[in-house]
RNA sequence: GCCCUUGUAGCUCAGCUGGUAGAGCAAUUGAUUUGUAAUCAAUAGGUCCGCGGUUCGAAUCCGUGCGGGGGCACCA
């Protein structure tokens, strides 16, 4: 007679087996109506699973993560059903959960289309007011292969065949309608409710690999509530919003064009910003103590062989071929050049750590499906560092980098940051007891931080472990931006060595590492983050003068000269629009501060401001104006 | 690279089933001299992404190349 122990403790007691619904009638009736699925000891199952022996269960509705999960893999299958009902002969594959919905991945001929989406979608609904029940039943693996390939689903068959041996093959029936399926499901299909989409669709691959053939993949999203639905699509057109494609073209940043797919054209406006950011650093570096130098775009081949780039890299790198026939690559990574540099000269245990600077830009040839705006180019600058060090000093330099990192972060706005640490991969070189060093090297340096960190076992650099530096910006998407990597071999392959204390030769220990990864990227992301409302020292454009009229355009005019004579960025907007329009248009295009000049300032000698997304008016001392913002229009130094 | 989708004025877009292009904003000029998110009017502005084909005739249909977008794969 099972004993049923809540979460809360307490324990029921039955005198025959009993579904999870049976248990959650007995608690409740509002629970019995929101309940969606059970877990016992701590596996999932439908509420209709029988219980026959002592367990402890807990219930779960849509308030749990669990029983959301649930109604977004139902809604999938209910998906499936839909799509086999309007479109008979499409295959289906799976149709996993995914962060705010799920997918189903169909193999069938025809492209599905915008207007089939909708007609799919009514057709689930259709299918929910149906309010099919659910049942499970548990096959025998060779009469599922069979059953499923009869039908024609040869991509379900060749599931079943991958299925642990141990495993049960469940198989679940939605009144007539059945998917292979591991569970739990919803007790019928009218459980899931009607808040859901389908947004998209798209091509993806067969189990994932590039060598197989391409499915139809239709997403879709689904919630508990209509609330919930609405605020999700909100949230979608807020992110859009933010585009930093959308608001580069607005603030007149940046373009891309044709001739140089992946390859950024910056204008004035992102030119300046892209400086902004190289100048902060270079002054964050230098009081580091790293030194700034540059190597060559361009290298002969023997130097990529050497590095083995040629052969690990090529794919990903653009060659060229002189007029005497000799090829070059056009540096896909800095690395190698900075090798040469540490090599030239002999270097003593005197010099290191030595650390080196470079805002290398690299060209790498990408696939054309992966560019996306300043996110992913081909052609990008690398705030770049190579430490070159002793295996004593990794631990030290590997914490002084984490600090660094997270200094500059947080003066870009930046404060939640997360750490992923990868260790040694299964193809490797050098030996354990370095990386053994090496590794606890980093941890340690992770550790000081006290960030939270995560481990991805395995994923290092076949040369090394590494840190990669993650920032959530402020709508809570996390972007992949800073790394670090220690390197036992490339100085090696390169022959780089240093005089030691005993006067033998040494092969020393490299740092790789970037603070921003590229500053393309950075900019993108500072776009995104910020909405394109950049703080006041990194705005472009930081102020705009407008006279009320015509008749203070003089006094607008003294004004701006005095700003800029600041060192502030300033322009004085004379042309021949009212003031309302003016407001409006610099304001759409994102200018921190507006200096309202007109028969009051002129009288008193001030300037009225108006700052972005504020409907405050200030009226001020132009030198006083100044002494407040002149600190603040220059990048933050400690 | 692969699947789907898309390419018209500086920008955002309209242009049904083929008959040599249109709006709003921006620009220019003029009027207006404006006090916190669009003053009015006039003017100018286009190899309809490139190449090839079908047709009496192509922005429109077909093929192909290139680019953009959404995904997949890739991301040292």
């Amino acid at each position: 007679m099972p004993n049923i122990k809540l979460p809360d403790g307490k324990k029921l007691n039955f005198k025959s087996k009993v579904t999870g619904f049976q248990i959650a009638e007995k608690i409740s009736k509002s629970l019995s109506k929101e309940a969606l699925v059970i877990s016992v000891d701590g596996n999932l199952k439908d509420l209709n699973y029988e219980i026959d022996k002592d367990c402890s269960i807990k219930i779960y509705t849509s308030k749990d993560k669990e029983g959301l999960e649930t109604i977004r893999h139902d809604t999938a299958h209910i998906l499936a059903m839909a799509v086999q009902e309007i479109f008979p002969g499409t295959q289906v594959t799976i149709g996993p959960v995914i962060e705010n919905g799920f997918y189903y991945d169909f193999a069938r001929k025809e492209p599905f289309t915008e207007e089939d989406l909708r007609k799919i979608e009514k057709k689930m609904l259709e299918i929910v007011d149906r309010d099919e029940p659910t049942h499970r039943e548990v096959w025998k693996r060779d009469k599922a292969v069979e059953h499923f390939k009869k039908a024609g689903e040869i991509y379900k068959a060749e599931i079943i065949r991958d299925i642990p041996k141990e495993e049960e093959v469940s198989v679940y029936f939605h009144g007539k309608w059945h998917d292979l399926c591991r569970g739990p499901h919803l007790m019928s299909t009218g459980k899931i409710g009607k808040y859901f989409k389908l947004m998209k669709v798209s091509g993806a691959y067969w189990r994932g690999d590039s060598n197989n053939e391409m499915l139809q993949r239709i997403y879709g999203t689904s919630w508990s509530s209509q609330k919930e639905l609405d605020e999700y699509l909100i949230r979608i057109e807020e992110a859009e919003k933010r585009d930093h494609r959308k608001l580069g073209k607005e603030m007149d940043l940046f373009h891309f064009r044709e001739e140089s797919p992946g390859s950024v054209f910056w204008h004035e406006k992102g030119w300046n910003l892209f400086q902004k950011l190289i100048s902060y650093m270079r002054a964050k570096q230098d009081a580091a103590g790293y030194k700034e130098v540059n190597t060559p775009e361009i290298l002969d081949r023997s130097l990529w062989e050497k590095s083995g780039h040629w052969e690990k890299f090529g794919a990903n790198m653009y060659t060229s071929t002189t007029p005497d026939e000799k090829v070059f690559a056009i540096k896909p990574m800095n690395c190698p050049g900075c090798v040469q540099i540490f090599n030239q000269g002999l270097k003593s245990y005197r010099d290191l750590p030595l650390k080196m600077s470079e805002f290398g830009k690299v060209h790498r040839y990408e696939p054309s499906g992966s560019l996306h705006g300043l996110l992913r180019v081909r052609a990008f600058t690398q705030d770049d560092a190579h430490i070159f060090c002793t295996e004593d000093q990794i631990t030290e330099e590997c914490l002084s980098v984490t600090n660094l990192i997270l200094e500059i972060y947080k003066d870009l706005g930046f404060e939640n940051v997360i750490l992923k640490y990868s260790d040694r991969p299964e193809i490797r070189v050098g030996e354990d007891k370095v990386w053994d060093k090496s590794e606890k090297a980093l941890l340690q340096a992770i550790k000081a931080s006290k960030l939270e960190y995560s481990i991805n076992q395995g994923e290092g650099a076949f040369y090394g472990p590494k840190i990669e530096f993650v920032l959530r910006d402020a709508i809570g998407r996390d972007w992949q931006c800073g790394t670090l990597q220690v390197d036992l071999n490339l100085p090696e392959r390169l022959g780089a060595s240093f005089v030691d204390k005993d006067g033998t030769k040494k092969v020393p220990v490299m740092l790789h590492r970037a603070l921003f990864g590229s500053l393309e990227r950075f900019i993108g992301i500072l776009i995104e983050n910020y909405a394109g409302k950049l703080p006041f020292w990194l705005a472009p454009l930081q102020i705009i003068v407008i006279p009320v009229s015509s008749e203070f355009d003089e006094y607008a005019k003294e004004i701006n000269r005095k700003i800029k004579s600041n060192g502030i960025i300033s322009e004085v907007d004379l042309k021949n629009h009212n003031l309302n329009y003016k407001i409006r248009d610099h304001s759409l295009s994102k200018i921190p501060i507006l200096l309202i000049c007109g028969k009051k300032e002129v009288d008193s000698n001030t300037v009225t401001i108006r700052r972005l997304d504020s409907k405050k008016q200030e009226n001020m001392d132009i030198d006083l104006f100044l002494k407040k913002h002149l600190a603040l229009s220059k990048a933050p130094s400690n």
